[in-house]
Parts: structure tokens; C-alpha cells; sequence
DNA sequence: CATTGTGAACTCATTCACAGCG
DNA sequence: CGCTGTGAATGAGTTCACAATG
């Protein structure tokens, strides 16, 4: 059981898939899985669903596979998703709207506790979910007494860095940034991007030269 | 001027970064940049970025730098987006409508050209862009009708398999898929998945280790 | 002479191949 | 016997270091 070796960042990606089918793999009635087959259902390749998983411990029995409900809970403990997350949301344009009424994510534990906007229109408007849309100006005094974990960010390009800048002065640890904006963040808060352009410029590249060649 | 090397995927996705920060180097009045200054905005290592351009040709000056206006011009030609591409976006819920109102696709040359739904309730309703909402059924024929290079899929995880199907029976040759579903595509089809659970699992990963190490 | 362009060195990630074990 | 777990081999991607040059 080997702790603390370097864990490759395609590794907790692939994990997070592999939680998925796990689900539906015990959906579907299986109780049992081998590396093979949700190999296979990843599109990955079976040594690689081992090695994975062999940063974390050993789960498997050997002649038979993976437990398909074990290894979920062991899933959900290294991703740490075994818990409820609380987060606030930044910015209740049609994006923060649309991401706010996710079924995916209160069905995994993500929570949203809190809305901020800076349009006075916007602010004291409750939404269907029954959160009141705040001030953003409020949002130092509003991370405290909501206990939020994780910062959203839907706001336009204009307004992202300054909004991360309440979340980080705030000490919120992690920032889920949907604005195609590049943020400058201290040390102790977690990033991660989700920027459509920059995947459909990918896609664009790779249209241009599959095709091409 | 090396052609036919393999270039990495990240490649892809930093000439993608670089060209935005070339657009705001110019509108701060920029002339020219060097890789160093570059790769600072941008988080990388200035090597890096001489090598990701490396791959497509020699874009620099000896002693001076990059041309930053000729620098967009060039990674426009690479990423294929010095075109207008006509998308077609399927599920028109809450995250489907935000999509049709983000000002980042337009601005960048992406353009939905035509929404697709089963809901009777939903088909014939018009959008405020002007677009109406067609019946998926009809969505081979209206490919064709639009020409659409780009598939978007929208829809809750339950249709989106069914929904790229269409797609591919349509011939479309790309797909920005945003739910959680992991597709199967024929080869003639490029997919690009933007997963949001697998952002957040990826971030409470690292809030249970960065902040217990 | 500052900065690019690039082979070589290095670091990180994936896959192989097989010993170990239920 | 079948499938896991893993060290060793391979492959991919990044960074170094410096020769080339406008």
C-alpha cells in the first residue's frame, strides 16, 4: 500500500470517471468488476485501471476483480466526495442560473448555499431553489456564517479576477472558475478552470487536421 | 519549420491561452512580446511556449521577440479559427439557453445557427437570439439545411448518447459534449467533453490533500 | 547582445509483463 | 486458474542550456 508517491492528475480525473460506471455497473447489478471491464467502459487500458488505483491501497481480489459498492466508497473517500461540499456562486447570469438549477451537482453533494451578485436588480431576488441572490459586497461576512467550502465563479470576463480576490480574501480553499479569465491566486486557494473556448478551439484544431490529413 | 512532428494536446490548449493574452497585449498597446513575458502571463515556462510554436513554424525575432498582431494572426491559421464556425446545440434547458446567450462563442467567430429539443412544449417557441426551437427529429435534414460543423449537446445525461447518435447519423464531424455521459463515437466524429463533476471531484481531491499535507 | 529555436537531458505518465495470491 | 498488484520498460511532455541570429 503505497502512500505519498507522486499521483498523476489524469489519475484522479480517470477516478472520477471510474466512480461513475462504478454506479451504473451496480445499477445494472453487477457485484463484482474486473480491471478489464471497466477498462473497457472507460476506454482506458486495464493495467492503467490497476496502477490507479494502486496509489490508494489494494482493493481487488485477485482471480476475481473489484467489490462494485467497495470500491465506490473507497472512490468517494480519496476524491473526498463522501461529504457534503457547500458552495457559493458568484455572478447569477444565465450561467450561474443554469449551474444553480444542476441536478449533477446536488446529487453528488455539491450544495450551493449561497448567490452573490453586484446588480442591484439581481440582489434581494430569490430563486426557484429558494436562495435570496446577496450583495457581493457581502460576501467576506456571508463565506463565514454559510461555512462555504468552494467559490464559483460565473461571472463575466470583466468581473472574475476581482471576485476571486473577495473568495481568496474570504479564505475560501478552492475556486471553480467558469470565466474564460486566467486567475491570479495566493498559495492557499485551489483553481480549476472550466473554459468552453479554449475546448472548442481544440476541437477546431483537431477538425482542421483529422480531417485535412 | 518542423510539420508532422507529434504536438501534445497541452499544446493545443496553451496556443489557445496565448492567443487570448495577445489580444489583451495588443489592446494595452503592445507591439511585440517576448517568450519570457509571454509564459509569465500565462503561467508557463518561456521555453514552453518557444517550443508549443516551435512545432509550427519560426513566428519570432532573434533578439526581440514576437510581433504580437502577426502572433494572433498565426495561431488563428493553427487553431482554425480565423472562420466562422455554425454550431448546432441540442437540449435547450437552463444550461443549453446559457449557452445560446454567451457573448464569449459570437465574439470568437462561434455561431448557433440552429437549437434543438424534444419537448413539445419547447419546439416552435422562439429565443431571444431570434433562433427557433426545432424538433430533434428533424435535426439530420437541418444539419444538412445549416450546414453545421459543430454539434453541441446540452441535454441531461439520460439523452445525450441518443442525442450525439443524431449527430453522427448527421455527419457532423465534431461534438462539444457537456453532460456527464461518456459517448460513443464513430472515428470520423471528434469529441470534446466538458465535465463539470469531474472538475469538482478533481478540487475536493486536492483540498483533502494540499490542506492535510 | 537579447532573445529565439532546438537537440539533449530530464521528469512524468502509460503500458507491459509477470510474480503473487485468493 | 484468473485477475490483481507492481517493478521494469517504454513513451510522452517539459525544461535546460546553448548555438544561431536579427
Amino acid at each position: 500500500m503505497e502512500r505519498r508517491e507522486k499521483i498523476p492528475k489524469a489519475t484522479i480525473t480517470r477516478l472520477s470517471l471510474y466512480y461513475r460506471h462504478l454506479e451504473l455497473l451496480e445499477f445494472d447489478g453487477y457485484r463484482t468488476v474486473a480491471s478489464e471491464k471497466l477498462a473497457w467502459l472507460c476506454q482506458v487500458n486495464p493495467a492503467q485501471v490497476r496502477k490507479d488505483l494502486g496509489y490508494f491501497g489494494e482493493f481487488g481480489i485477485r482471480g476475481v476483480g473489484y467489490d462494485v459498492r467497495e470500491l465506490q466508497r473507497e472512490i468517494k473517500k480519496i476524491l473526498a466526495v463522501n461529504r457534503e461540499w457547500r458552495m457559493g456562486i458568484a455572478g447569477i447570469g444565465n450561467l450561474g442560473t443554469a449551474l444553480l438549477k444542476n441536478q449533477n451537482f446536488k446529487a453528488r453533494g455539491f450544495r450551493f448555499v449561497a448567490a452573490f451578485d453586484t446588480d442591484p436588480e439581481k440582489i434581494g431576488n430569490q430563486l426557484s431553489s429558494g436562495l435570496v441572490i446577496r450583495d457581493i459586497r457581502d460576501l467576506k461576512e456571508l463565506v463565514k456564517q454559510y461555512r462555504i467550502d468552494i467559490g464559483v465563479i460565473s461571472t463575466p470576463y470583466s468581473g472574475a479576477q476581482e471576485t476571486a480576490n473577495m473568495f481568496f480574501d474570504a479564505k475560501v480553499a478552492a475556486i471553480l472558475n467558469f470565466s474564460p479569465a486566467q486567475l491570479q491566486a495566493p498559495d492557499h486557494c485551489i483553481i480549476e478552470n472550466i473554459d468552453f473556448t479554449v475546448k472548442l478551439d481544440i476541437l477546431t484544431y483537431k477538425l482542421k487536421n483529422e480531417i485535412a490529413i
